[in-house]
RNA sequence: GCGGCUAUAGUUCAGCGGCAGAACGCCUGACUGUGGCUCAGGAUGUCGUGGGUUCGAUCCCCACUAGCCGCCCCA
């Protein structure tokens, strides 16, 4: 019999690993405050429609990566309904702004969602079939100034931010601008009828794109195709004239506010909804999936869900890529922070009354300590002080004993395993002891 | 969905067609109210699952499952 086991491609967070993510989600809950952007949840499920009227029927992920069910009708007169667990969150967001006729407000919505996404793909380095994203859409109506390119820089800059906050080094923004829907049909079908006599030319992988999706062929990193793609036609000349304004605009701003990018203009972006501006922060040292982030603008999409006009801009965050590249830039995670107490209540192991009445005198101290705002690891009197310090050594600043001598007096014994010292501290002043720096 | 590598103690990993190994961790003691450093002892386990070859398989073969890495695609 095998035994239970996280389904492939899910997994466990123990300590002292989810210390690092909350130190992530803490951080970016911060750096999010500070540009005025509010938490959002949506559900984990939707309407399996919505992914697909925004993510793109013709998608990877939509067309072989969701996790879909038919939820079971509970009357004969309710229809069964097609279910999904979200593969991203935007469409979401999105759906839910619409809704709740957040566009009424007439302000522009500035939100953030952390949470698990689900795509059944293959598992391997940084890809997981539940993954973790913190991502964040500014929408709007066009009047609120959704549409305008300092939205886009703002949001650049917020990210840029966000990593310096986290000690991410050495990362690089990729920036292009897609343009809008017509621009990108155009520039589909220029790249396609280019590809027609180069493609024979080309290794397999592109000979395959060229029909199937020829912005992936831009991709395409074999060194004898590098020539090739270079002569191929670049979106930035199939865009109209407002997405090269914006454009110009989105990178003026950069410089002015001193974020340093990269013009990709190969950069095209695997989702249907994406507009104008895309981006990708990037990161060496995550093997085949080096994009820490990506996101862009999507003016389209809450029309194309049933919306009114709502421009948007929005990223997520790959949470298990960042924490792999902070592992792997941290030499060793920071030790885990030890408690500002163990305590050691002592009492004869053979005598069980005393031993209860030990262990309840130790169960309230610690519950004294941790209410004056202390950390605090609980020992057992049927351990002996030998095994008792060895455990306080691994957990905890200092340790404090409670055995009958103490008990009586009132005056506890401390030792603080920094220094090696050890003092006699009135009950009264334990407190304000422990919260106190070692001293020699 | 496709390809390569891997699966042995709590962990990281050696190993060999014939009694299952190391390091770290864990437990006990030297030390009955004192940790770290020592020292002496101890327990680790369906050798991923199922089948096959063999007198005998943890080892060789096949299948399956899972993990890692890559492809596709993507955060």
């Amino acid at each position: 019999m095998s035994t239970l086991k996280a389904v492939r491609g899910t997994r466990d967070l123990l300590p002292p690993e989810t210390a690092m993510w909350n130190h992530i989600e803490a951080t970016a809950r911060r750096v999010f405050a500070r540009y005025n952007f509010g938490e959002i949840r949506t559900p984990v499920f939707e309407d399996t429609s919505l992914f697909s009227r925004s993510v793109g029927e013709e998608t990877d992920i939509v067309s072989k990566e969701m996790y879909t069910w038919e939820d079971r009708a509970r009357a004969q007169s309710e229809k069964p309904q097609s279910l999904t667990l979200r593969p991203e969150n935007t469409a979401g967001v999105v759906r839910a702004y619409i809704e709740h006729k957040l566009g009424e407000t007439g302000q522009l919505q500035k939100l953030y969602y952390i949470g698990p996404q689900f795509r059944r793909e293959r598992p391997q380095k940084g890809r997981y079939r539940q993954f973790w994203q913190i991502g964040a859409e500014v929408i709007g109506p066009p009047s609120a100034g959704s549409e305008s390119p300092l939205r886009d820089a703002e949001v650049l800059e917020m990210l840029a931010a966000l990593l310096d906050e986290l000690g991410i080094t050495g990362w690089t923004l990729h920036l292009n601008s897609v343009g809008s829907a017509a621009d990108r049909e155009r520039y589909n079908q220029a790249l396609r009828d280019a590809l027609i006599p180069l493609a024979p030319k080309m290794c397999a992988d592109c000979q395959r794109r060229a029909v199937t999706n020829p912005l992936r062929v831009l991709d395409c990193k074999v060194p004898e195709d590098q020539p090739i793609i270079e002569t191929l036609p670049r979106i930035a000349d199939s865009l109209d004239e407002d997405s090269r304004q914006h454009f110009a605009a989105v990178t003026a701003a950069l410089d002015a506010s001193g974020v340093a990018y990269t013009l990709n203009p190969r950069l095209v972006r695997g989702l249907d909804y994406y507009t104008r501006t895309t981006f990708e922060f990037t990161h060496g040292g995550l093997g085949a999936q080096n994009a820490l982030l990506g996101g862009g603008r999507y003016d389209g999409l809450s029309e194309a869900i049933g919306g009114p006009r709502a421009p948007g801009i929005g990223f997520a965050i790959g949470l298990d890529r960042l924490v792999l590249t902070l592992q792997a830039q941290q030499e060793q995670a920071a030790a885990t922070d030890k408690v500002d107490a163990y305590v050691a209540p002592m009492a004869d192991a053979k005598d069980a009354a005393k031993l209860a009445a030990m262990n309840a005198a130790g169960l309230a101290l610690a519950r004294e300590l941790r209410r004056a705002g202390l950390s605090a690891e609980l020992g057992d009197g049927s351990f002996r002080l030998k095994k008792s310090f060895e455990a306080a050594d691994r957990t905890a600043r200092r340790i404090v004993i409670l055995g009958e001598d103490e008990l009586q007096s009132g005056i506890l014994t401390v030792k603080d395993f920094a220094t090696g010292t050890q003092t006699k501290v009135p009950r009264a002043e334990l407190a304000a002891h422990l919260a106190g720096p070692s001293k020699q």
